[in-house]
DNA sequence: CCGTGGATCTCGTGA
DNA sequence: TCACGAGGTCCACGG
């Protein structure tokens, strides 16, 4: 077997089964192309008659049929399956067993277009910007970017609550309390932010109740001003560009460090 | 190109971006594998820096790029999305937008191992059958299909055990406890039955003992019958059924509310 | 180990 | 098109 990919162009059952098995044992990504049929029983329970599918297999055990349209897989394994396989009426029958669930997965193939058997190198790390951590940290260190000349006094995440809030007072020096959604707000979330606000006003005191997030929904839109809570949007591409000047500058203060 | 499989081991650059353009305007399912590195910018933002992964572009638009591990896609792009594709600089470079959220994913290939291009025949239906949650609820609403004229008493889940139990009277007026299993019924769900059936002969009284499942393995049969349990086959299909009826039911009394 | 909430959730369905 | 709920959701995190 190849080092980097082994390939097989129509294998018969025979050599699909050989560079299949030896593929499993050395934790390979495996891509199996060809006419199969499918059958799942734990959770639920599911069938597939014949047809053309693509078949993962990932050296963790994770395990993909994808059909030829759509963004799901139409069958799965998330990691730590188990495999056996097996050659049984000209068939190449592949089961998948996770024990946390008690599911199985049997694929049987009776046809094979095209089976690849790769050893994968990437060791790069996934970055993900915009995330709620970082919109909020954004927010944090550029509050102009909630309104001009915002000043913030408190911040505080709710994990909980899935809510970033800030407490500060606006350009006319009104005390406000701002909650921050990365996400479209609906209804739940402003109920959630009344809630909140609930407890302050309770305390006697004015306050000036903001959702901030790149949208609402217009039935949550009804709700807020219903509530006197008002809608401040964010737009995520002044987010991005804060963000990216943050991480300049963060970056131009390691290097004069390091100098 | 073939009609039913092309591909290109190692291809070059050029070769890569005339297979692809053809298998994109020709609506194939594509595979690519190779070194690449990954960027998207939409309602989140994300980077991912060179490593080999495998990538897959559906008829329909849908992509996915999938990494050495894990169930999921590291970066996607639902179905709808729009493809253009260049030679740049000795890289491969794909785009894929899609318009509904603003959200473009780039894909750049350094290296490509293996690109496949696939035309999937595949008109099979997909089958799901009912979850055991379901399931329960169904025969919970609807006695009759454990047995004509079932009149439940209690009814109890027992997550640990992954069994739904009901207590009532058979149509005899007989006290009954009922056990059901979503799965075929095997040796190990018959003792547990029993043991749990025991609980309740340990006093005094007379119990009728029933599992219900979809099927039974006929070791466990043997011993159901030895032990004096009675095995009840439910029929999916009838689950299926009223759990259907429910929902439209459901549904009905919904839009009465509404109205 | 279980429960809770988020996700570039996706995907259906109904208004 | 939007809002709502379900999913074999998966997954990370807290307890």
């Amino acid at each position: 077997m190849n080092e980097k990919v082994s390939w097989i162009l129509q294998p018969t059952v025979e050599d699909a089964y050989n560079l299949l098995k030896e593929s499993l044992s050395k934790k390979r990504f495996i891509i199996v192309t060809g006419l199969c049929k499918v059958d799942y029983v734990g959770r639920a329970a599911s069938k597939l008659d014949w047809g053309e599918r693509v078949l993962l297999i990932k050296q963790d055990g994770s395990l993909l049929i994808h059909r030829a349209k759509g963004f799901e897989a139409v069958n799965w394994q998330p990691p730590g399956s188990i495999f056996t396989i097996k050659q049984e009426g000209g068939l190449l029958v592949i089961k998948s067993y996770r024990k946390e669930h008690q599911e199985t997965l049997t694929i049987s193939f009776r046809d094979i277009t095209l089976l690849t058997s790769l050893k994968l190198v990437d060791e790069a790390e996934f970055e993900m910007h915009l995330s709620e951590d970082e919109m909020y940290e954004t927010i944090s260190s550029n509050p102009d970017i909630l309104e001009p000349g915002f000043r913030i006094l408190s911040q505080q995440r709710r994990i909980d609550a899935g809510v970033a809030d800030f407490t500060g007072y606006d350009n006319q020096g009104r005390y406000t309390i701002v909650e921050v959604k990365r996400r479209t707000v609906d209804v739940k979330a402003v109920k959630q932010a009344y809630k909140y606000l609930s407890g302050f006003k309770g305390k006697g005191a004015s306050v000036r109740g903001i959702i901030a997030a790149p949208s609402i929904s217009s039935e949550a839109s009804r709700l807020a001003t219903l509530l006197g809570i008002e809608f401040k949007k964010i737009d995520l591409s002044k987010c991005v560009a804060a963000h990216k000047e943050r991480m300049k500058t963060s970056l131009l203060e390691q290097s004069d460090k390091s100098t």
